[in-house]
DNA sequence: AGCACGCCGACT
DNA sequence: GTCGGCGTGCTC
């Protein structure tokens, strides 16, 4: 006899899906997008529901438990979870787990649903005998259906009235899903609608063509910083929604860009319920609700970080990624993907317009523009044709500042202070100092669980490594040589501060780094005194650059290019080069021209030289040079294995069997390794990596078929991630 | 990942 | 003679 059967993904790192039996007392509630328990082997996991068949039921195993009362995902996204688990070799139920909300997943005692109790009055006329409860029916009678929250205001404990009034039949009680919603008791601000540039209406004109045709259009969006993409995100959004069609957002980060969900809220907020916002910031019950919201079809745009591309939209006609080439978009643990090409790949799938928007697209990106495969849409002007501003660097070598500031950057820094403009000043390092020697025997002080050495914070008084959050007090005097001359070293936003306020007595400087935005809502009030110019001088690591409009800014510097510039990494001038492309943005974005400043020990670095040209074209064409002869992308794809535990050898062991395994008969693929990781030891694992190259991805992912049977022979206690399309391989 | 089974060293 | 080491294999 015919048994329905369900398909669950368990949330363990195995193969997946499983076949599982659907008991009879659960057939009415189980349903595709639920969690469950499940026995598995011998014990019992929590597994998602893919797929329910009619089958043979011989032999399976019945589930245990459903454990949702609705549905957390539509059954039209388990194909893209089954693409994004296959092409990051990642296990299904862990995709799964990492696509839903944070808080729930995983968990049995998730966050339920919240209802609420709505009264409303019966065709029963007459007069109940209470007071209270004949002032209660007879608001209830003028008002019609009233939840008990509203009633809650009028009346002080309407409880004991209510329960009888229904009692005796005037009223009944019915309840209704709500959903907890951050953005309730907030006012959208007004709504500034903005006449189109030609190149706006240009660009606009494709996205709409896009959506007429309704198939799979990746586009890139490419304008300078204040060229007004936002407006076309606004305009690409509204033309999806009017034919019917869904929105997903995604930005690099949602604490960092409030403004920018502030003018959608503006433009679309005005339809109840419309935009559901998901980030880090929100109760577990109000992400769950927001999510509820979007699985039921109750909100049209999805804003949200990184993960928001798992949002559970169904009929999505547009996907904006906003600053696409943002490094944040790539999740650096677990399962390793990258936002912006999932957006592509569920932009495929459901035949939706994908739109990247960047100042200084990610090269990959753009070399697939410049080739065709994605639709090209400059926005070369910037709004009010408001220049650039120039771009002067300042060569360390000949500067030779005594601090952090050149004579040249101090005097600029002064002139504008006396003329009344804000600077914003950028130091990519934050504490006091990267590092404190013994100036007797060179001694330096190292994390114990990592290979860095501790930063000094001297607020805290705390030496701290920023990879594990290891701190200790900084010692009297040399553990090494006794000595007493124990000197901080380098310079991070701390020790700016302190400079610039030796400097500039009188000057009103602000710190914003990691350290002072720590608390809830504390970037925002940064902010908010630098638009209230409260602020003469705001100072602080990558996060200044982004996301703010400052428009009173005349002048933005550049303590020291050359940190990310000297990375590790095949990245680092590209990841320089909009950095600094970025900062520079910031100057003269209001009516004052601006002016940049960028310090810099290699000012003849391509990535330094097209940054102050404003030249993107011109560090695109120096660049793709490099990666062409080294094989990088866009003209090679790369996994990197990075194995990693507590005990050296056992990872060295490991690794080196991996690698041997790779490396026979590996065809066009270069197995490179095994070798230490940049970061050989992280929160007290040893790391070592194997990097594959390869011209192009059949002959890679070929080879890593081979992947789950030398996954077996890695040892316990040693752990091997997949990273399919690394960005930082620290 | 768990959690078993399974085959070799130091203990009552 | 056992208790326990962690290698290897499976989980519908």
């Amino acid at each position: 006899m015919s048994a329905l059967i369900a398909s669950v993904a368990v949330a363990a790192p195995v193969a997946g899906p499983f076949s599982y039996l659907v008991p009879d007392p659960l057939r009415e509630r189980a349903r595709v997008g639920m969690r469950l328990r499940v026995p598995f082997g011998r014990r019992s996991a929590i597994g998602y529901l893919i797929a329910l068949e009619e089958g043979e039921g011989e032999g399976l195993k019945a589930i245990a438990e459903v454990l949702d009362e609705a549905p957390l995902f539509p059954a039209e996204l388990v194909p893209f979870y089954r693409r994004a688990a296959d092409y990051y070799l990642h296990p299904l139920g862990e995709v799964i787990r990492a696509a839903l909300p944070a808080g729930l997943s995983g968990r049995e005692d998730g966050v339920g649903i919240l209802h609420e109790r709505i009264f409303s009055p019966t065709e029963l006329s007459g007069e109940p005998a209470g007071a209270l409860q004949k002032e209660i029916l007879g608001a209830l009678r003028r008002r019609g259906a009233t939840p008990l929250s509203a009633l809650r205001e009028t009346f002080a404990s309407p409880h004991v009235p209510l329960g009888r009034l229904v009692e005796l039949g005037f009223l009944v009680e019915t309840s209704r899903e709500v959903r907890r919603d951050p953005f309730l008791d907030v006012p959208p601000p007004a709504d500034v609608p903005v006449q189109p540039t030609a190149e706006q209406a240009a660009a606009l004109e494709v996205i709409d063509a896009a959506l007429e045709g309704g198939a799979f259009t990746p586009l890139l969006l490419h304008g300078v910083t204040g060229s007004g993409k936002t407006e076309v995100y606004l305009r690409a959004i509204a033309a999806a929604l009017s034919r019917g069609r869904r929105a997903l957002v995604l930005v690099p980060e949602i604490a960092l860009t409030p403004q920018l969900v502030g003018r959608f809220r503006a433009r679309f907020g005005g339809q109840e319920k419309e935009i559901a916002v998901l980030h880090s910031g929100l109760s577990d019950g109000e992400r769950y609700d927001a999510w509820r919201a979007i699985v039921r079809g109750g909100a049209s745009i999805v804003i949200g970080a990184r993960s928001a591309v798992f949002a559970p939209l169904t009929d999505l006609g547009i996907i904006v990624v906003d600053e696409e080439h943002e490094a944040s978009y790539k999740q650096g643990e677990g399962f390793r993907y990258h936002a912006r090409d999932l957006a592509l790949l569920r932009g495929q799938m459901s035949g939706a317009t994908v739109l990247l928007g960047s100042a200084t697209p990610a090269l990959t990106t753009y070399h697939r523009a410049l080739t065709g495969a994605i639709g090209y849409l400059p926005l070369a002007g910037r709004v009010a044709a408001r220049p650039l501003p120039p771009v002067e660097l300042i060569d360390l070598r000949e500067a030779r500042p005594e601090g952090s500031l050149s004579e040249t950057l101090l005097t600029a820094l002064e002139e504008n202070l006396a003329s009344g403009g804000q600077s914003l000043l950028l130091l990519n390092r934050r504490g006091f100092a990267p590092f404190i020697l013994c100036a007797d025997c060179g001694t330096t002080f190292r994390c114990p669980n990592c290979e860095i050495t501790l930063t000094f914070h001297q607020g805290r008084r705390l030496l701290r490594c920023h990879y594990c959050d290891y701190a200790v007090p900084p010692p009297e005097l040399c553990p090494g040589c006794g000595g007493l001359d124990i000197r901080p070293e380098g310079a991070g936003t701390e020790r700016l501060e302190e400079e610039l306020s030796t400097a500039f007595p009188t000057a009103r400087i602000a710190r914003m780094d990691r350290d002072t935005t720590a608390r809830k809502g504390a970037h925002q009030q940064l902010a908010d005194r630098m638009i209230g110019r409260e602020i003469d001088i705001l100072l602080g690591t990558q996060m200044v650059a982004k996301g703010h409009d400052f428009a009173g800014v005349t002048l933005v510097g550049v303590i020291g290019a050359d940190s990310t510039l000297n990375f590790p990494d095949f990245r680092s001038a590209e990841r320089t080069f909009a950095l600094l492309a970025q900062v520079a943005g910031r100057a003269g974005r209001g009516e004052a021209p601006g002016r940049v400043l960028i310090q810099t020990w290699s000012p003849e670095h391509y990535a330094l030289q097209c940054a102050a040209a404003h030249d993107y074209r011109r560090f695109y064409d120096e660049e793709i040079v490099c990666r062409r002869e080294l094989g990088y992308p866009p003209f090679g794809y790369l996994v990197n294995l990075v194995v990693s535990g507590i005990d050296p050898g056992k990872v060295g062991a490991a690794a080196a069997a991996l690698a041997a395994g790779l490396d026979a008969d590996c065809g066009t693929v270069e197995v490179l390794g095994p070798a230490p990781c940049p970061l050989a030891r992280l929160r007290g694992r040893h790391r070592v990596q194997i990097l594959l190259k390869a011209p192009d991805r059949p002959p890679l992912r070929r080879l890593l078929c081979r992947l789950p049977a030398l996954r077996r022979k890695v040892p316990a206690g040693v752990l091997l991630a997949v990273d399919v399309d690394p960005v930082d391989m620290l």
